[in-house]
DNA sequence: CAATCGCTTCACT
DNA sequence: CTAACGAGTGAAGCGATTG
């Protein structure tokens, strides 16, 4: 089985100064939030140039600003970027391979059994072809299975081409921080920690019972990985679970009126996103976020798949009602959420 | 006792 | 150097509830 990884570099940031080739060789942030209002937000994507000042994502906006002061600061332009997305997607799907779309600039391909050699040929293929047909920069990774293709890919970036066999992975695994796995971030590297599991080897050394008790099952997917074995498939039609909108207020607040409003906003956009992608729904959610940063959720199973941004609304205005009685902490930010969704064609439409 | 519900936690970019 | 007060999106996990 060969898997092959495509992930393009700085995405946003590449399209930007694919936009304006006066960027080229600027520190360039895309921001998560308007320019209005940036210094609230955080980053979504730094180039390189930005990155070699400790500009990357996740940092708040106002920290870039300390690393690197006179930074370009832009706000996601996301029509240009799925247009872009797109264009790629389309052209690995044009390959007849299973294509999975991970997110908006990454992919992965099952080439089957066709060998390391084919594949090579056919990722290099593929990279020259995004590079010349985009004029846009991406790595690509080639392994046995999608994970340790994401990872063979990661290790390579920026504008790279890497390759991880079966007789190879254990040593490239071994040394790395246990953060290099997919799945593990903050909080599950320092619950490791505490166990003494620094590296990949580490964590295959360890006891994959103590695993379990201390991470669930995820304690042993990543056991089995840290051991070489890597059971991820490439799956093509990756079913939508839930869609949601969430924004930060423009000051913390307990107004029942500014808060409804932002709810009726955001339910309007949620109901926008699934009337476009036809989708039914049979869960609404909120959530909202304290101005101590504690957070809280609350959400309501119809007895029906509805459709309706009445409904969304309706619902969300009562249920930011129960949380608000609960106490009158400052809000600083609400989130609508639908769930258990549907495909509305007329071929099914379920009554419960 | 399995499926569903309601909610929290976590990982990305 | 470390703790910290930063957005938005989504999936996964888990205990409680229910039929």
């Amino acid at each position: 089985m060969v898997i092959l990884y495509i992930d393009m570099d700085y995405f946003f940031a590449a399209c930007e100064q694919l936009k304006n080739p006066e960027l080229k060789g600027k520190v360039v942030v895309i921001g998560t939030n308007k320019e209005d209002n940036k210094m609230k937000g955080v980053v979504q994507t730094a180039n390189y140039e930005a990155r070699k000042y400790g500009i990357k994502s996740g940092i708040p906006t106002k920290d870039a600003y300390k690393l690197y002061k006179d930074l370009v600061y832009l706000e996601a332009d996301e029509p240009y970027y799925e247009k872009t997305s797109k264009t790629i997607m389309d052209m690995l799907k044009g390959y007849g391979f299973p294509v999975e779309q991970e997110s908006i600039d990454e992919a992965a391909l099952d080439l089957g059994d066709v060998g390391y050699e084919k594949g090579i040929g056919i990722g290099k293929e593929i990279k020259k072809r995004i590079n010349n047909e985009t004029n846009l920069p991406c790595t690509v990774g080639i392994s046995f299975g999608k994970t340790f293709a994401k990872m063979a890919c990661e290790s390579s970036k920026p504008d790279g081409f890497g390759i991880v066999t079966e007789n190879e992975i254990t040593d490239f695994l071994k040394t790395k921080p246990v953060k290099a796995l997919p799945g593990i971030g903050p909080k599950t590297e320092e619950k490791l920690k505490i166990l003494r599991i620094n590296t990949i080897g580490d964590l295959s050394d360890s006891d994959p019972l103590l695993l379990k008790e201390k991470l669930g099952i995820v304690g042993i997917e990543l056991y089995n990985l840290s051991n070489g074995i890597d059971k991820s498939k490439v799956v093509e039609f990756e079913e939508v679970l839930s869609i949601g909108r969430e924004r930060t207020l423009n000051e913390e607040t307990t107004d029942v009126t500014v808060i409804k409003n932002m709810i009726s906003e955001l339910s309007k956009e949620v109901f926008e996103e699934s009337a476009k992608k036809n989708f039914w729904f049979k869960d609404v959610g909120i959530k909202v976020r304290y101005a101590d940063f504690t957070q809280a959720t609350k959400s309501k199973t119809l007895n029906h798949y509805s459709s309706s941004e009445e409904e969304i609304e309706r619902i969300g205005a009562v249920l930011i009602k129960e949380l608000m009685n609960k106490n009158n902490k400052k809000i600083r930010k609400v989130g609508v959420r639908i769930s258990s969704l549907m495909k509305g064609n007329s071929q099914k439409r379920l009554i419960v």
